[in-house]
DNA sequence: ACCTGAACACCGTTCAAGT
DNA sequence: ACCTGAACACCGTTCAAGT
């Protein structure tokens, strides 16, 4: 198999889902390519370049539907979903998507199409683009916070949640909660909340 | 000065400050202690119990009141600018906050308190729970994107932002939004959206 | 044109040795 | 008790050399 941008990009990307995001390394990369890690750099300057061609991959896998007549609401709330499982999916791979610059040809692709449905939506352009800001913040908030403190919540069999000793009365009575896996409950409370308040928008 | 962990701790989080969390290494935080880098193994076991010496710090700076007769919307603007000035006097910090398990006792002490208010102001324990969550989501999903695209808007002087070539009708609209300082309202905007979504909850 | 090997300036971490 | 020096197994990146 030749070397190429997309095959080194992709390789790159599922040593990340394998093995986290600090066990990419060139040395490494060039290991599962079946060549040294120095080739890599015939195709990519340096190392934040095969993370942007990383995130281009990511974002491509985001199809966006044209704007229809099916109402904002549901609109919203599937384009929140199909991000949010795009993150599930690549848990390692969230930090390369929580800071995305619009002068990114891929973000500003995935960002016109969603602007685009929001504004058939009745949204106008500036409250657009903060409903862009708002949602992709929340649903990437939540996804960060999940997956890093998934090692904390996992594999308790009924043990209860390890809370420190001096916890506060209140975190105390919700330990049981706290133990079970409610990630996806507490995702549909948030979304429910920015829902309902930009249908009361002025 | 005699070494110790609080000192070390400070020393580590001033060198973050001013030069990004890549650059805490051992060696150079021992350089900056006056001491060789190997000298820290004796207060900490490995770097990852002194990025959790820093994120203690961190959370002591929020000083969360106690519960009061003020309308709760109040508090929750209140806190969550506080939150968000935490992050942004600590910009290179963000990404130590923004898996706090709750676990950590400084954490949880933090969650209790915020708990405490939201109690207080009438919501059930399940919600106030959720209710943290999602507000702290969408405050650190905010500034992490804020700051790690600030290179992308800062001194542009009147020049457009550089969107691609190809970028959707619907941005190029808004290019000289964007190319303005208006991270500010984007975050007040969307708490606005959370802050009404909360208060028709059922 | 494409890949390799050696080199440089770094990492986190361990551990015997110094004081 | 507290710090140092050397060592080990890694990093990203450059560049002359090979084919």
């Amino acid at each position: 198999m030749a070397l190429s941008r997309a095959r080194i990009a992709e390789t790159a990307l599922a040593l990340v889902d394998r093995d986290g995001l600090e066990a990419l390394s060139m040395r490494k990369l060039g290991a599962d390519l079946g060549v040294e890690g120095m080739a890599i750099y015939r195709y990519f300057p340096n190392k934040a370049a095969l993370l942007a061609g990383i995130v281009e991959i990511l974002l491509a896998e985001l199809v966006i539907p044209p704007p229809s007549d099916v109402p904002w609401q549901r609109v919203f709330r599937e384009l929140s979903h199909a991000y949010r499982a795009l993150l599930l999916r690549h848990p390692h791979a969230i930090p390369l998507l929580a800071t995305l610059p619009l002068s990114d040809p891929a973000t500003a692709r995935a960002a016109g199409a969603v602007m685009a449905q929001l504004r058939a939506a009745g949204f106008d352009a500036p409250s657009a683009l903060k409903t862009l800001a708002t949602i992709t913040s929340y649903v990437v908030g939540v996804a960060q916070w999940e997956v890093g403190t998934a090692p904390f919540r996992a594999e308790r069999n009924g043990e209860p949640f390890p809370l420190p000793p001096d916890a506060d009365p209140y975190l105390v009575e919700l330990a049981p909660q706290l133990a079970e896996d409610d990630c996806e409950e507490t995702f549909e409370f948030g979304l429910d909340v920015i829902v309902r308040g930009l249908e009361t928008r002025s």
